[in-house]
DNA sequence: GATGAATGAGTCTTCATTCAT
DNA sequence: AATGAATGAAGACTCATTCAT
């Protein structure tokens, strides 16, 4: 699955440890999406294959690992952020990268739990997670303002606590087609007529 | 509760324990405010002025006592609706019954809590006051509809998913400005022309 | 020993729970007393006859579990001191007070850790142990100064100094003889001569 | 930085090994020092600049470790010892050991260490070094007592567990000038009138 | 020889729940 | 009915020790 086609033999591979911390990223990722983000940290261990030991020693507080667990994912939205201002319609711009987080966490289930992380305002995590979202979503949004097409009712900010809200409940059966209908009416709403 | 007015010179009156509800619910409103949906029933109790052990005596599993606790509020939101239901203007009663909705999480700040046990789909608790939340918007948005003010697009549980979830970020700073900003803008969506 | 004559029959005995405090008291002293100050929480509530989850109600810390243990034994040593400040012979009841000390280290061996954690300088609770020990001894051998039986050499907390400390020692075999010893020594070459 | 300039052809020599080894050693007392005897040893090892590995191959229990941090201490007492029995005047040879003795261990901090294990008298360690330092003090005092100088009233061990338990309070502020009057006090009760 | 990743037993600590008074 | 003491299972976290590279 993560194989890396072909990977040169390095000589002193401590390649192992990177392969480690790649376990438990993705044991913490399914287990947080299953059990919530009061995973036990010695189940995600387990489910790597690994020893609780080795768990702390890659991130010793909980936050450090869920910071990991979910910067990748935002890593990919915020790159997904970059590709969407080179769209021609700004107003598709901003709405396919919307699409694409709420796909996000429909996909890959934990990724929910970066936002839920977002609502604990105290944590220097969450500001840094939700921070770079912003980051991402503000300019898509502020293009379509300039352009015309939408109008500058609503932050970034607003969208996301949106999204992220509302993919909150993705545990109600259809919640993925709810979210996407309301999401397309908001932007619509806001859409500049004629 | 089962021996109604007219008490007998009882020693200690039934409204003793009556008392003693309404206290283990305000206090498990206020706790649950401030430390979230994990509070320690303990904490419940003597924030209630009383011991554990009346705590359990009134509420067996801590589930039967958010119930409680929110009961009175979404019985107050039903209530809201049908009052609603009157508006002259059909939009504006269901904007102003979202309102009032995301006006009592900002009021009373427990309260989202009822909100976030909807989430827990496997609790017949959660599915009993959600679903009387969708009784009490589904009217709404339907006379809207019928009225051939509101298109078609959204269901009450898609609204009421959207309100719900915009409010688990109450944390935010600002939060309240925010969604209301975003339901008016996603009802406004919905409008009709002309 | 501690049982208050005929103590009148209490209503709602809560003395249970005291005996069980008085239990982990003694529990302590003993563990501390063979395993040292690292002795394992839930050995000394086994010990005790009581849950781990007990011990704890009683004593929130570690250190106030000390504090508590050695407090009594504390509390006698003051007593000994304030009577030692009647004996007739100055200098005899400054030796008698530290044979006092001395020898409860000896009897109830736990004790010496009321010493060791005076030297935690940091801890609070060191500090209010050991001033009440400094209080005792001080008064003493001011007296046996001012009746000129005593040259003024060393402070009291000197002298508590050298016994706590040479008490440490008490796992040498004849350890007591040798401290008796040591400190007879040091008091009759601060006498004054003739 | 391990490469000592002009290295003959063998790759790593031996005195690698011997300087790391003392590295340990010196992390050891340091650390010992300023943690007490509890001190990680992985953070001995890092503080020497060494993996834990290393640490364990050179000295495979934590009690080697200490033998080893201290011997050479002792060795230096040991010494000093062998001076002070050519003192012309046999109590102040005695005295000057002792003074020397407690300012090693003020000046070196972590020397106290090789007394706290002198406590642990179940192990075969401490048995070595205290008997050394008995050895050491033992004909200074006999010399003293010889000489007509001394009553025979304390033996040598006795003496060195008043100065190694009175060093044990090292923390305590102005411990050095207390320790130093009691053990003169001490000495000058031995001697015998002139 | 050196390294440091991995391990997991050992402790601490919390808290829901029961039950004697 | 009310109380709160007792309980112990559950989970977090540390650190000595081993071992593959």
């Amino acid at each position: 699955m993560t194989k890396p086609a072909a990977a040169p033999p390095r000589r002193k591979t401590r390649s192992d440890a990177a392969r480690n911390r790649e376990r438990l990223l993705d044991a913490a990722k399914a287990l947080i999406a299953v059990r919530g983000a009061d995973a036990r940290l010695e189940a995600v261990a387990r489910q790597a294959g690994l020893g609780i030991g080795t768990l702390y020693r890659h991130f010793p507080t909980r936050e450090e690992l869920y910071e990991a667990v979910y910067r990748r994912d935002i890593d990919q939205l915020v790159l997904l952020g970059e590709e969407a201002m080179s769209a021609s319609d700004p107003v598709e711009g901003l709405r396919s990268w919307l699409h694409a987080a709420i796909d996000m966490v429909a996909t890959k289930k934990g990724m929910i739990a970066a936002f839920a992380l977002s609502t604990d305002t105290t944590s220097a995590i969450s500001k840094r997670l939700s921070g770079r979202l912003i980051d991402a979503i503000d300019p898509l949004l502020a293009r379509a303002v300039e352009a015309g097409r939408l109008r500058d009712e609503v932050a970034g900010e607003d969208l996301l606590l949106a999204v992220v809200g509302m993919c909150m409940m993705r545990d109600q059966p259809g919640w993925r087609a709810s979210v996407l209908r309301l999401i397309d009416s908001l932007v619509s709403g806001l859409e500049v007529e004629g």
